[in-house]
DNA sequence: CGGGATCCAAAACGATACTG
DNA sequence: CAGTATCGTTTTGGATCCCG
């Protein structure tokens, strides 16, 4: 009665929302490296390694390879010697900003 | 220059506020064990595991502890026999809600 | 009824070396 | 420069049994 807008007792469709949304940006990075991209804009690869100190090789193509594959992110490609690339986010990409920000905030309000 | 109110660049401050937030609400079920006290209010141990299907005994009493142990929820134990636990959100813990409400938003709208 | 303890499987993460 | 491949570690989750 109280959240009239949002029905989710029809047999785990709760669950589905928040567990699909967790399985998109949950993990120790991707929350990071959307915020680059969303505050900051595009970023070549090495760049994004540099603003994540900590995050090692791995993680981070992997995690970037997931972002894109879920379309949350834009992987161009510049077919030169040395290669480049850059990153940026998608539309559906800046539609988890509003997620971004609320989490953000309540970091910081809490501890 | 996007955000003035938010400033993350002084080393590290931004991938902490966000880590933090999702060591709390993080993992595969606390955000399910939230919104079920959020929405429909005290329940019961076993409520919650009916309410659940598919979380195990110790994963259920496992992420109550932390959430207790992180202050977002509230553990009252009648000493009967048989026993009876009630729990419930703190204020702290209804504090989250509105994160919860953007990322279930946002997973019905994307797939 | 509401857990705790133990053991095990699976997934996430990390260090390092190698490549076009 | 921008990755991949391999291996090992750490974290997370699950099955089962026991207890007041």
């Amino acid at each position: 009665m109280s959240t009239p807008e949002i029905q989710v007792d029809e047999k785990g469709k709760l669950k589905c929302c928040l567990e699909d949304t967790l399985s998109v940006i949950g993990g120790k990075w991707k929350l990071v490296i959307l915020w680059h991209l969303g505050k900051e804009g595009i970023h070549r690869y090495n760049e994004l390694r540099r603003l994540m100190p900590g995050i090692t090789h791995k993680m981070l193509s992997q995690k970037l390879k997931e972002l894109e594959a879920d379309g949350l992110i834009n992987r161009k490609q510049y077919n030169e010697v040395p290669p480049k690339v850059e990153y940026s986010l998608t539309k559906k990409g800046y539609s988890v900003m509003p997620i971004l920000d609320t989490m953000h905030k309540w970091g910081r309000e809490n501890e």
